[in-house]
DNA sequence: GAGTGGTCTAGACCACTAG
DNA sequence: TAGTGGTCTAGACCACTCC
């Protein structure tokens, strides 16, 4: 590995990193596996190990890999307990958080809506998967969503798959597709029950509500899925840090 | 500088760290100002320049200190225009980010209400400073909020210098009372306006609004700032990124 | 040209894990 | 005891800023 002394400067460590990158998207090292230790790797691109472990302290600060002391460095994954509350930013007023139980209301194939199309960078027509569910936290129904997904991406993935498959659906979607979500942006307004979420939430037509609008990236900042979901915050808050 | 071998290891770096961060608080170098070198630092404390860089480079990922190659290391500020937008988390549907027109009010020295010495670690009845505002953004009124501070870290803040202080309350806490935000925790829920809500916001009672209460640090993750606000996010939403 | 932060190397040693 | 990541050092050189 030979830097070029370029105009368009790029450190040693970036291409590094870059190579991890491209080792995770194609799916060389899973989630939950090793990767290669900070030695081999550097025999493996030809540089000090300083430079592997720079280009690994970025990727684990971007919580893309996973540093264990004595043990080795290995890939992210949705299954660890801590990593749930990055993705799920609802707490109870009240006591502890608790697991939801989650309801498939709804699965259907068919096709993207422009809308989901732009932000997922499809084409309007394309095939897309919408799944309707919601969360129910100790007996109360909180969360009413619709989740979509690009149907290329997510071609054997049924009802009954989401329905018997406990934890995430991110866990779900790594494990059996391959995808892994690694970060999201979410916008959240407050907006008034319609009839429906009214029935599904357990509340008045009218009552406030946090509407949560998130797309989600997988490596490489792919935009791979879209969710909007209602949230009954009487007992229930939304989470975010500020720094 | 030497390292004690002991059973509660720590690293040398993070105990530079911690000596930085002593001298941010006690303002021996004050927000905008520039830190000494790292060559300066590692002489002054007898450890290598590489050492003196890692504690840096933590406190530049936590946005304490400001890196700016060629030039030096300087403590962070709110007067960046960047920084405003990692505390201020609306954003227009369409259309670019406008800063809004700060209306003072009220603005009233009172004693500390339980809930809030409790969130501020202070003793009920003690001191406190309490703000009430509007953000109108290009015309539209957006946000009505309360801020409450301890009133002995604010002993001289007036009602006048809110008003005539032009940018971010924050700017203001940090340049004339040397108490820098670092970092705040935000619980969001979905509300109904109430009558005074309603007035301030030019909405009709029981429209949906965001609330978000926010409790604000400063070094050392003391808690230094309490607001409860109430957002119409008919044109505007709340950004948060998961990761 | 001098001074700053940024990169890269090579090597020594420490802390932690597992067989 | 061997292998992993974690710390620390010393030194060379690069990129950027300012005078």
């Amino acid at each position: 590995m030979r830097r070029v002394s370029s105009p368009t400067f790029s450190p040693l460590y970036q291409q590094i990193k870059g190579l991890l990158l491209e080792g995770l998207r194609s799916g060389e090292w899973r989630p939950g596996e090793a990767i290669p230790s900070e030695v081999d790797l550097a025999a493996r691109y030809r540089v000090s190990q300083g430079t592997v472990r720079k280009a690994i302290d970025e990727l684990a600060a971007e919580n893309l890999l996973l540093r264990r002391q004595g043990k080795g460095t290995f890939v992210a994954t949705h299954g660890e307990p801590q990593v749930r509350f990055r993705f799920l930013r609802l707490a109870p007023d009240a006591g502890k958080p608790v697991v939801p139980d989650r309801q498939l209301l709804e699965f259907r194939r068919t096709r993207a809506p422009v809308e989901l199309a732009r932000a997922l960078g499809l084409r309007a027509g394309d095939p897309a998967v919408m799944l309707q569910r919601r969360l129910v936290f100790a007996g109360d129904p909180v969360v009413f969503e619709d989740v979509w997904l690009p149907g290329n991406l997510f071609k054997g993935l049924t009802p009954q798959a989401v329905s018997e498959h406990k934890g995430a659906l991110y866990n779900l979607f790594e494990t059996d597709f391959g995808t892994r979500m690694v970060r999201a942006e979410e916008r959240v307004k407050a907006v008034a029950a319609d009839a429906s979420a009214a029935k599904q939430l357990a509340v008045e037509i009218g009552h406030p509500l946090l509407q949560v609008e998130r797309v989600s990236f997988t490596y490489g900042d792919k935009p791979v899925e879209w969710r909007r979901g209602l949230y009954k915050t009487d007992r229930y808050f939304y989470r975010s840090e500020l720094g």
